[in-house]
DNA sequence: TGTACATCAGTGAACGCGCGTTCACTGATGTAC
DNA sequence: TGTACATCAGTGAACGCGCGTTCACTGATGTAC
């Protein structure tokens, strides 16, 4: 064993199972999932076309697999987003969705992987809630704001969903672009972002 | 000319653009963007593979027009739903609103075409903007809450942005249910954005 | 330390598929006279 | 009303492509003795 990570002068690549899907998350990230074949990979890694068949068992095994990297990133992301925050509650779900956002634009590739069509049926039963604990970690954010009196009263998981489908939408709409008036560019979604989450959270508001 | 609809016993079609254009809204009802092949979709129609390419000049060209068939009954809807709706500008954001997700959900193929890829980069120049009147009637609603003290005061576009984002991200989530908390089927997505886009919109906060 | 051997991770040829697109063609249709 | 003709909207064969996947193979590696 002991192999050497890079060491490309070897018949034996190394690690080609990273060397792989990197290849892989490059290609998304530059033309889609739909741009991807595994041959174009094999090809970037400097193999042939048949010896990712070696590391994954075909093309969806690949795609499951970033898939899950990408939901495990985001996680990470979210949650040292959410320690890195001040302890007000609203704060707190701000930074998580700020994670959410930010992570979806600066790195499409994996949001395109975690919402690829091949991770909505799970193969392995015990993989069925694929944002299990990303999901479980906004409901508290959003129970603590409650608990705190910063957001309406009310099912925790409404509000929850409304938070998630925001932040979503303000990712998808970045990276699609399909309404004119988003600034393109510039200083980025961020701060555009931040202040409508914001104005969702934490503003008050007049009946 | 005369030509009389679904008349399939003659030589000529009668109406074979539209029977692409609506064979091609089935397929990518059924099984996505990825899924559309204009092979198949002539083949649906009962008519030979070359002979879409009378009517539509190259796969692209059928998904443009599709697409802005998209844009155009998005809008319709949207727009009915407002004049719909009460004078009260809170429920006309609010039927505005819902009349996107409902439009995405009941047309996920429709949703599917206004939003693809080759939509992206507009070959006509004087279709720049392809969601132009509807984003002028969501800012519209939004600036008459504003002004009815509905809704906090600021840049009405930051609010819009906002709210599409909101019911975009309902809409895609609904399609593509990557929670496990969001309810499958019932009553459908209709009852709870409902009440997302109400807590969102009209319900007080307290701060 | 040296050697035989099992295992692993590559290669390259091949298969079969569906696709978009082009082309010369032909049957159907509408129109000018 | 009848006929010649231009135009339109189909056909079917073909081209070339990239893809996922399989297969027999072989070189490299690690290990048992």
């Amino acid at each position: 064993m002991c192999r050497v990570k890079n060491r490309t002068d070897t018949y034996h690549h190394g690690d080609l199972r990273r060397a792989l899907m990197d290849g892989a998350l490059e290609v998304v990230r530059e033309r889609g999932l739909d741009g991807l074949s595994l041959r174009e990979v094999a090809a970037a890694a400097g193999v042939s076309h048949a010896a990712p068949y070696h590391h994954f068992a075909d093309k969806d095994a690949l795609v499951r697999t970033l898939g899950y990297e990408a939901l495990g990133r985001l996680d990470e992301r979210m949650a040292a987003a959410e320690s890195a925050a001040s302890d007000d509650p609203s704060e707190r779900l701000l930074a998580i969705g700020m994670a959410y956002v930010l992570f979806a634009v600066e790195r499409p590739e994996y949001f395109a992987l975690m919402t690829a069509p091949e991770m909505r049926a799970p193969h392995a039963p015990e993989q069925q809630e694929p944002h299990g604990e990303t999901w479980e970690r906004l409901v508290r954010a959003v129970a603590a704001c409650q608990a705190a009196g910063r957001l309406s009263g009310g099912d925790p998981t409404l509000v929850a969903v409304g938070m998630w489908a925001l932040v979503h939408g303000l990712a998808e709409l970045w990276l699609t672009s399909p309404i004119p008036q988003l600034p393109q560019g510039g200083d980025g979604i961020g701060p555009m972002a931040e202040q409508i989450l914001r104005a969702t959270l934490v503003a008050p508001r007049t009946r």
